[in-house]
DNA sequence: CTTGGCTGAATTT
DNA sequence: TAAATTCAG
């Protein structure tokens, strides 16, 4: 009964935002890192194999174009693609290595741990994270002015459902309004209890790809990988979105689109539903689509099924997955194995010992490198093995308890265990030939313990407070530092915030004066807009797409048709290359506005392609998962198409023009439902509930902040009077002690990097003339209704603060004053020697620490009520999205 | 003459 | 609990 995955309460299913970051053919990027001179040129991995060139288990994208798949061999690729490069896994103990990759991966982990403590790596190329809290937080930044959306992070951002991702951002800009635009819809489509969540839905999901967007960012900027990803409310649907547009993408994946696309998407393609539960599924409803599930009900469901799946099923075909992400940074158990084809099978007692040797080397070696870094030993192993018994394959396995163990005790452990299990071991009168031969040998360790001694436990503490401290830093990156340039700033992204608002309400107004006013109440006046709607528009195209694209091919199309998409971003620019003699698409003061934000874009794009000029594939490979028929000739042959100057003409204008809607005018009055303010505000009490029944969430968040502050006699620095933290600190001068010299060269290395990667358009400060010349994008425009305005004008987080005290640190991206640049970086260095020495996975860690607690709901309350207390004080003075909404100011 | 090889998690019995 | 099976990457 009690399923081993935690969920979240039914409550919450649309409270979340979950990220699934997926790696692009992630083995063959290790190889092009690896080897520089293959980037560029199509590329795939193959296993050592000497049959047929070897088996191919990943292809670039470069490498795809030409048709080379998995599935294939090595020499088969080469006749479709005579210039690819194939990489062999290495071979070491006779069989196929694979710790680069694994390594490879964790650097990747290591990244995206930054951004959440809910990352749970899915494999070695995949991770779940719950970007929940930071979109929380970010949400109420952005009613407040403190924080606003970077057009950057939505470049390469898709969202199921719209041509590109200006029309969802438009239409939450519609949205906000008029919070009630869709309510008419929602509620025929969702519980009542759910409306909240439900209104928030699309801009809580925008903000999570914003978040995506520095993820993957980062992501490259640290380990040079690329990697998609798709934004929803739960796994299942992250994990579908992210397919659909790749590689270098991300995808949203709209509450309100799931309904639409699940009525054209195979079962299959339903994580879980992949496999044979899949068929039986689609057999016994005689169904082929995942939307044709919701016909069932529930309880037919699961007496088709069992209750588990039969529930399960129900959920997911309404696009609800109420799965936790589990933390989990290391696998819950190492193995290896290998095949005996053919041939190969080990007929004889040595044979069988030299193999096992192999796999037991292999074993012990990644053991200890995992003892060393995670501080644990396996406590169980597992010997599985497929035996040729009368010419019919039997697959058995034995397990047996471990205690101490090294290569040899594996060996014998699994030699004894095959030998114990088979009843005629040895061929009589033989000493050596095995009776039954083998065709598959594997063993893997798991049930893992900590081992604890006193070092592991200060230890243990020190990463508990470096969580903490990348937990709080890394939540706003480059918040804590600009102090002076911080009040300026957040002021006028606060005025801009709310004049973009005001302006809006008022630029309908004027519009309304013009239009003889129609409109009586919001929701008639919505969806009796004039323009027409491009959802629909775009639907209707789809259609026809699909409906030519199937009869030629008998596929379904479910995912964006190609000639829809180019990003919105990319758009954009091509109107306005077009100067503006469109004067009747935006006001004057709007076209001057969005000129400099069409440079700045601009900017940005040319960055990207010279970034990249070596991805072919960044426009041209259009395929998804779903969309499985690939037009075979338009992949040309990319690369030059990169430029944005080239992009200037097609489809592009058309479709900008209709992205820039203009609602109906609407009254004051009109715009303040009478129950708005409630509504909205359940929300956000709600919006915490979530966290109740997320196990993870239970760990007590202590402020030590809060607490009373001690002097450290060293350095005099205050210290939470709170052991924990004395300890920590203590730890800290240990690991400067430590790490003097290790710090020293560390320092320098940055310094270089610095200088290198310093930012060549930072102009001297000096320089006299830059300050009146203005004519950058810079200039602060008066805010007007275009939603441009929606987006802040400058990148802030890239702007040096012009104090030239302050210093950007490389490692978090904090400025720091440079008088405390060593001691800052003093704690990455502990904290990166911290993780080298000692990483622990952090979910038995909080475990154990629930435990040692008294009653966690208890101390969450407590902690709760300081924390409201704090918020509540240091946001006095702003406002919610709902007092914008229904005041008329 | 195959076999795509290997890895890891989870569920069911 | 141990063993077998399934699923996915």
């Amino acid at each position: 009964m009690s399923s081993a995955r935690s969920h979240v309460s039914m409550q919450s299913k649309y409270d979340r935002v979950v990220l699934l970051v997926d790696m692009d053919c992630f083995f063959c990027q290790v190889e092009e890192k690896q080897h520089p001179e293959y980037r560029n040129r199509p590329l795939a991995v193959v296993q050592y194999n000497p049959w047929r060139g070897g088996g191919i288990i990943a292809v670039n994208y470069a490498a795809r174009a030409k048709g080379v798949t998995r599935h294939m061999r090595g020499d088969e690729a080469k006749d479709l693609c005579p210039e690819i490069v194939l990489c062999q896994v290495p071979n070491i103990r006779e069989k196929a290595d694979t710790s680069k990759y694994r390594d490879a991966g964790k650097e990747v982990a290591n990244v995206l741990q930054r951004f959440t403590q809910l990352l749970e790596r899915a494999s070695v190329d995949e991770a779940y994270l719950d970007i929940t809290e930071t979109v929380n937080h970010r949400m109420q930044q952005m009613q407040s002015g403190a924080f606003a959306l970077q057009p950057q992070e939505l470049v390469n951002t898709f969202a199921v459902g719209y041509p590109n991702i200006g029309d969802y951002v438009n239409k939450i800009t519609n949205r906000f309004a008029n919070p009630y635009m869709d309510d008419e819809r929602y509620q025929m489509s969702y519980d009542q209890n759910d409306l909240p969540a439900v209104r928030q839905s699309d801009i809580r999901l925008l903000i999570g790809a914003s978040v995506a967007g520095e993820v993957r960012a980062a992501v490259k900027k640290e380990t040079g990988y690329e990697c998609s990803a798709g934004i929803a409310h739960n796994k299942i649907l992250a994990k579908l979105a992210a397919g659909m547009n790749k590689p270098n993408k991300q995808t949203i994946l709209p509450l309100a689109e799931t309904a639409s696309l699940f009525d054209s998407l195979p079962v299959g393609k339903i994580k879980g539903l992949g496999g044979k539960f899949g068929e039986v599924v689609c057999d016994t409803l005689g169904i082929k689509f995942m939307g044709q599930v919701v016909k069932f009900s529930e309880v037919e469901l699961q007496r088709k099924f069992d209750e588990k799946n039969g529930t399960w099923l129900f959920n997911i075909s309404r696009g609800i997955d109420l799965e936790a992400v589990t933390p989990r940074f290391y696998s819950k158990s190492i193995g290896c194995c290998k095949k005996f084809p053919g041939r190969n099978n080990i007929t004889g007692l040595k044979t069988l010992q030299h193999w096992l040797g192999e796999l037991s080397s292999e074993i012990n070696d990644r053991l200890e490198k995992d003892f060393i870094e995670n501080n644990r030993r396996a406590k169980h192993m597992v010997v599985q093995y497929v035996q040729d018994i009368d010419g019919e394959e039997v697959a058995s396995s034995r397990s047996t308890a471990l205690k101490d163990y090294d290569q040899e005790s594996i060996v014998r452990f699994s030699l004894d265990l095959i030998r114990a299990n088979t009843k005629t071991f040895l061929r009589p009168g033989s000493e050596s030939a095995l009776n039954n031969a083998i065709k598959f040998l594997g063993i893997s360790v798991g049930k893992f313990e900590a081992v604890s001694s006193a070092q592991n436990r200060l230890q243990e503490m020190f990463a508990n407070q470096a969580a903490k401290k990348r937990r709080i830093s890394g939540e706003e990156p480059g918040q804590p530092p600009q102090v002076q340039m911080e009040k300026k700033q957040k002021q006028t992204e606060e005025v801009k915030m709310k004049n973009f608002f005001a302006n809006y309400l008022q630029g309908a107004k004027k519009e309304d004066a013009k239009a003889d006013g129609i409109s009586v109440n919001p929701l008639a006046a919505a969806s009796a807009a004039p323009k027409k709607n491009f959802v629909e528009e775009y639907k209707q195209k789809l259609h026809e797409a699909v409906r030519t694209e199937a009869a030629a091919e008998g596929t379904v199309l479910t995912s964006t048709p190609p000639e829809f998409k180019e990003s919105f971003f990319s758009q954009y620019l091509k109107q306005q290359k077009k100067t503006g003699d469109q004067g009747s698409v935006t006001s004057k003061e709007d076209s001057l506005d969005v000129q400099g934000l069409a440079e700045e874009l601009d900017a940005i794009e040319a960055d990207n392609s010279k970034d990249f000029e070596e991805d072919t594939e960044e426009e041209t490979e259009l395929t998804s998962d779903i969309h499985m028929s690939k037009p075979e000739g338009q992949s040309s042959d990319a690369g030059q198409e990169q430029d944005p100057n080239t992009l200037s003409d097609s489809t592009g204008k058309d479709v900008y023009v209709k992205t820039d809607i203009v609602l109906p005018p609407l009254t004051e009055d009109e715009l303040k439902p009478s129950t708005s303010k409630r509504k909205f505000d359940e929300i956000e009490s709600s919006g915490s509930n979530y966290k109740e029944s997320y196990v993870e969430f239970a760990v007590p968040n202590l402020r030590i902040d809060l607490l009373p502050t001690i002097k450290c006699d060293q350095c005099g620095a205050n210290i939470p009077d709170e052991v924990k933290s004395l300890q920590t600190h203590r730890d800290h001068h240990f690991a400067q002690e430590l790490s003097r010299t290790l710090r020293s060269t560390e320092r320098e290395e940055r310094t270089q990097i610095r200088q290198k990667i310093s930012p060549k358009p930072t102009p001297p400060k000096k320089s006299k003339k830059t300050a009146g010349s203005g004519s950058s994008s810079n200039s602060t425009a008066p805010p007007s209704n275009s939603i441009i305005k929606f987006f802040s004008a400058k990148p802030t987080q890239e702007q040096a603060p012009s104090d030239p005290q302050m210093q950007q640190c490389t490692e978090c991206k904090a400025f720091i004053k440079c008088v405390d640049m060593p001691e800052h970086l003093d704690y990455h260095v502990a904290k990166n020697l911290q993780r080298e020495l000692n990483q622990q996975d952090l979910r038995t860690r909080t475990a154990a620490l629930n435990n040692e607690k008294t009653s966690p709901a208890q101390t969450k309350k407590q902690t709760q009520k300081k924390l409201n207390s704090t918020i509540s004080a240091s946001s006095s003075g702003t406002k919610t999205i709902a007092q914008f909404f229904s005041q008329s100011n």
